[in-house]
DNA sequence: CAAGTTTTTGACCGTATGGTCAATAACGTA
DNA sequence: TACGTTATTGACCATACGGTCAAAAACTTG
């Protein structure tokens, strides 16, 4: 009986993303979210609380459309687990080269959250927690298929694999090339095959 | 004949740095750097012109300091250039584990700017080339002395060797902590002993 | 000690921010 | 078709922002 939304949340937290991560949650204006989403801000009140809270709805889908992506990339059959990596990563650079102005949510909301432990912070570190476990579990096949020294460390190597990959990020948004973070890239793989 | 500033520029720009490194550029306010300098507001005006060149000067300063840094640590006598690599990462993974709501200026800059061509662009993609030079120096001297593989890129490599810091960087703010991020930056370092 | 120059001080300003309110519109149901 | 419920709309608000102004202060030099 109550009268239905003219919206959906997923098109609404969708096009605010894009908002924040072009702009960043401090710099991202009332404004900016209310024309990118074509709704009223007391609608978008009324939905979601606040900016605040409606970036920790974009960081959440952010999160969960980024493992699932990097799963998918690792997870791929027809190849061996090191392929796959080597794959991702040769995508990697070539995503973060392209010269747009978008920072991901989670580097975001890395650099702009306040407290150790504020809402934003809870959110990012699961994230890389679960971003690390994917590389993980690949990594962990490679092994299994003996593509990996004895003494390789499955668990550091998956953050390893967040850490090169947010360095990329970086970089790419500094204007490197994509030649170059190709290079980048074809470097950080060589870590799985190096003597101690 | 006229009236002497009561302050140095230089720590006015050093207070006014710490400032932007716990708060970012966007999220710091005129206030909290008129109480971490001392001065008053128009002073500042004076001085530096505004926010954001305040910020500029910082980040020059930000910038030099870091190349400085890096720079003694790799060319420390007594030891090998893998030694000072090695050494510096290690020193790094610390630095980054520290639990301190610093973020440095570059990547603030980096995650900050808006445009493609800023000043606050230029200054950092100079700042990351200087970066990598001091790199690409040491790991010169190291191939040089045949530490590193005949088909090794080192320009390539010393880009990679700042992606691995920044992205160090971020996890530590992420709040990972000591022990993984040195297995991290270990795992690093055996991109230089990896074969494709 | 007076003149000249620049810094400092503190009040001030326009704007734009995130957020709120009250009135109205739109829908499902009875 | 009338009712109840919720969404929407657009005006509204207090605040805090970056920045500016004009007057007073402080130092050096002549």
């Amino acid at each position: 009986m109550p009268r239905p939304r003219k919206f959906l949340e997923s098109d609404v937290v969708s096009s605010a993303s894009e908002v924040f991560a072009v702009h960043g949650l401090a710099a991202a204006t009332l404004d900016d979210l209310v024309r990118a989403t074509g709704l009223g801000k007391q609608s978008l009140y009324n939905a979601f609380g606040g900016k605040r809270e409606l970036f920790l709805r974009a960081l959440s889908e952010d999160r969960e459309e980024a493992t699932r992506a990097v799963s998918e990339a690792l997870g791929h059959e027809g190849a061996s687990p090191l392929e796959r990596i080597r794959g991702h990563m040769l995508r990697m650079a070539i995503e973060f080269s392209s010269g747009d102005r978008r920072v991901s949510l989670t580097t975001r909301a890395l650099v702009e959250s306040t407290g150790e432990d504020d809402a934003l912070s809870t959110v990012t570190k699961a994230g890389i927690e679960q971003l690390a476990g994917v590389y993980a579990q690949c990594l962990e096949h490679a092994r299994e298929n003996g593509d990996l020294p004895e003494d390789a460390n499955v668990q550091s190597l998956a953050v390893y694999f967040v850490a090169v990959t947010r360095g990329m990020e970086l970089l790419g948004r500094a204007g490197v090339g994509r030649g170059v973070l190709t290079a980048v890239a074809l470097d950080a793989l060589r870590a799985l095959h190096g003597r101690r």
